[in-house]
DNA sequence: GTGGGGGTTCCCATGATGGGAAGGTCAAGG
DNA sequence: CCTTGACCTTCCCATCATGGGAACCCCCAC
């Protein structure tokens, strides 16, 4: 615990009182997201309370899913004496919005893939309906007329905005 | 159009008939995941019916979400015809298992945004519940205060292997 | 003064995907 | 026959947030 200045930390006691790496630290100086600390004499970066402060802030809001430019945002915010809640709300609805979009993709294929297993008997027999499925080559989600896997028309790939 | 050889298509054309990307078809084949395709003389990839038909597994297992890794599995299984359907169950279970717990972390921050934001009116003033909350040191697991209707302790996003 | 722990910078890797440059190939049309 | 444009090839770079590790410097206690 070096940091002489009183109340100032190191890096590594700064990842240590915030649950940020100091890898991680290191990385939201870098892209701007957090401003270049004090440095010592020796070139070590110094932490003060308000930066702590910071660093948990960041934390809380990653432990929430927030991209790094939402919290960003949020951090300019918090600064922001003359800000309206509402643009605040307006970045957590829009997070909230993207989140239930993407446990509605995640329970789509939870769901299909479940059903499957529920199909496969899971025994030492080589049928499985889950390879079946996946061997089917037209994804559809109710099941449709199947044509030999020997080339058929283009039938448009419907293009999915997943991952 | 080209690729002489009867039923075989290039790239571009494989891709579009299976909807999986000229970049992945090779990026897969150069990380194992498919086997290097017949080349023409003029050293285009060819791709016949069977590499279309396994494309399609693949793209569809992407849908489901599976890993290149699971999907490396998965394959392996499709093509060995003494595999016990109870493997192919196993991944799709684990992957299943995955799935829910990634959507109740998802359901967790968005529960708890959903919250916070409906407790923050949303207008011009600066004070803002949301802010508070990201800012508040101590971060307690669950303050998702509110009356509890029926909810137990949905177990706050704590570190996830998130993202 | 020495050892160990911790700081510094820089590079690399992940997983799955896209973008783009530089150059070879193919088919069609003048 | 030659041009043109679409398409293929390989190779490199970028994403997003994170970790690993090397090479080197610094600080403190013994």
């Amino acid at each position: 615990m070096s940091a002489r200045e009183p109340g100032r930390v190191t890096i590594g006691e700064a990842a240590r009182r915030t649950g940020v790496s100091a890898k991680m630290i290191r990385y939201y100086e870098s892209i701007g997201l957090l401003p270049a600390p004090v440095r010592a004499e020796s070139g070590y970066r110094t932490y003060g309370p308000s930066d702590l402060h910071t660093l948990r802030f960041v934390r809380r809001a990653r432990d929430l899913g927030f991209s790094m430019e939402a919290i960003g945002d949020l951090l300019a915010l918090w600064r922001d004496r003359d800000r309206s809640s509402a643009q605040v709300k307006a970045i957590a609805l829009d997070h909230v919005a993207a989140l239930r979009r993407r446990i509605r993709e995640l329970e789509g294929m939870a769901g299909t893939l479940a059903d499957l297993a529920e199909s496969c008997c899971g025994d030492d027999r080589p049928d499985c309906p889950i390879l079946d499925d996946l061997a089917e080559s037209p994804r559809a989600e109710s099941p449709r007329a199947e044509s030999p896997p020997t080339e058929s028309p283009p039938a448009g790939a419907a293009r999915a905005p997943d991952r």
